[in-house]
DNA sequence: CATCCGTGGTT
DNA sequence: TAACCAAGGAT
C-alpha cells in the first residue's frame, strides 16, 4: 500500500484548489478568496451555524440560520434571550436538546468568556453543544487552527481514499488519523470545508462523481471499482411502532391548552399537546373532562428510534380553565403553529384540514 | 459505551 | 414506500 503521507501536502494543495473554484455559498461562510486573504468568519456565526448542522442539511438550516442572526445578532444577544422565544424559533429543526444547549453555551460565553469563543480545541470542547466534531469546525473555520474535523462526509472521503472496508462506527479512529495526516497547517479551516464540501457535492454517498473528483489519482477505492460501497457500517436496529393519543382543544375565543414538555427526554423543552404516554397500548390520558371526539384519520410520524401512530382527540376547552404548572394557554394572536415540534404541527394540521 | 435524540429530502 | 442519509452530542 502506497504511502499516503508522502504526497498529503500535493493532496490537500489539489483540494485547495478545487474548493477555491467550487465553494458552496453559504451564509456562515467567508468565501475562499477572501479567507486566504486572512479575513476570518464571526466566530458567534460559524458556531451557530455548525450546531444547526449537526445531523442536519445546508438547506434546512439556512432559513433558520438566517432568522436567528437577524433575531440574535450577536452571542450576547442570544445570552440574554428568553428560553421559550429561542425553542420556538428552533422548532421543525429537531434534536431540541440543541436548541437547550446553545442556549446554555451562550450563556457561559457571556458569563466566563467576556462575550468571546475561546480559540482553541480543547476549551471549546468544554462547552455545552460542542463535541469533538464541532470544536474542530470551529478552531479550523474561525480561528484556522490546523484541527482535524471528522463528520459524515470526511468518514466517507476517508473511507474511500484508502479503500477501507471495516464498518462504522468502530472504524472511527483509523478514519480520523488517516484525516489528520492529510490536515495542512495553511489554509486549515479552507480545507475542512473543502474535504466537506467534496463529500457532499462529489464523493457523495450513492453514485459518486469520481471522474471529476480532485482525489481520483490516489483515491484507492476508485482504483478497486468499491467506492460507491463504502462506508461499510455496521446493522441498524429495527424502529418499532408505537401509538399514542394527543387531545387538541380550543375555546370559543381561539385560545388553545398546550404544554411545556420537560427539559430531558423527547422533544425536551418544547411545547406541545397533552396527551398520553406514547407506547404498545396508550392510556387515554384527557386533560380535563369533556366529550372528546376523535378525528378521522391519524398522524404518521418517524423519530429516531421508533415509529408513532397518534389519534387525535378534540373538545371545546371550558371558560375559565385553570392549567395545571405545566400547561399554558395560548391565545389566538400568540398561536403560531410554526413553534411546535413537527409531529405536533401535524396533529394541529390534521385538525386544521378536518 | 450503547442508547437516546428530529426532521426532511432522496432513492 | 421503506430505507437511507445529513457539517453529532450527551449521558
Amino acid at each position: 500500500m502506497r504511502d499516503l503521507k508522502i504526497d498529503s501536502a500535493a493532496m490537500s494543495n489539489d483540494l485547495l484548489a478545487w474548493y477555491d473554484v467550487h465553494a458552496r455559498e453559504m451564509p456562515w461562510r467567508v468565501g475562499p478568496a477572501d479567507s486566504a486573504a486572512g479575513i476570518r468568519p464571526d466566530p458567534y456565526r460559524v458556531w451557530l451555524s455548525e450546531v444547526m448542522l449537526q445531523q442536519t442539511t445546508v438547506a434546512a438550516v439556512r432559513g433558520y440560520f438566517l432568522r436567528f442572526i437577524s433575531r440574535w445578532p450577536t452571542v450576547l444577544d442570544l445570552a440574554a434571550a428568553e428560553d421559550a422565544d429561542v425553542m420556538n424559533e428552533w422548532a421543525g429543526l429537531g434534536y431540541y436538546a440543541r436548541a437547550r444547549n446553545l442556549l446554555k453555551c451562550a450563556r457561559t460565553i457571556a458569563a466566563d468568556h467576556g462575550g468571546n469563543f475561546p480559540d482553541s480545541y480543547e476549551r471549546l470542547l468544554n462547552l455545552p453543544g460542542i463535541g469533538p466534531y464541532t470544536a474542530a469546525a470551529i478552531a479550523s473555520i474561525a480561528f484556522d487552527r490546523p484541527e482535524t474535523v471528522l463528520d459524515g462526509n470526511v468518514e466517507r472521503v476517508m473511507a474511500r481514499l484508502h479503500d477501507i472496508h471495516a464498518p462504522l462506527p468502530d472504524v472511527k479512529p483509523v478514519l480520523k488519523e488517516r484525516a489528520a495526516e492529510l490536515t495542512p497547517a495553511l489554509r486549515p479551516g479552507d480545507y475542512a470545508q473543502a474535504v466537506m464540501d467534496l463529500g457532499a457535492t462529489i464523493c457523495t454517498p450513492r453514485r459518486p462523481a469520481c471522474g471529476i473528483c480532485p482525489w481520483r489519482d490516489p483515491c484507492a477505492a476508485r482504483a478497486a471499482g468499491t467506492a460507491a460501497e463504502l462506508p461499510k457500517k455496521a446493522p441498524k436496529k429495527p424502529k418499532p411502532i408505537r401509538h399514542g393519543i394527543v387531545y387538541l382543544a380550543e375555546a370559543a375565543n381561539g385560545t388553545w391548552l398546550l404544554e411545556r414538555r420537560p427539559d430531558k427526554g423527547l422533544l425536551g423543552g418544547m411545547l406541545g399537546w397533552p396527551g398520553s404516554e406514547w407506547n404498545g397500548a396508550p392510556v387515554p390520558a384527557p386533560p380535563f373532562e369533556a366529550d372528546w371526539r376523535e378525528l378521522d384519520g391519524e398522524v404518521r410520524h418517524t423519530f429516531t428510534h421508533f415509529h408513532l401512530i397518534l389519534r387525535v382527540m378534540t373538545a371545546q376547552l371550558p371558560n375559565g380553565f385553570s392549567q395545571k404548572a405545566d400547561q399554558e394557554l395560548v391565545t389566538h394572536r400568540d398561536f403560531s403553529p410554526a413553534s411546535l415540534p413537527t409531529v405536533m404541527r401535524k396533529a394541529f394540521d390534521l385538525y386544521k384540514g378536518r
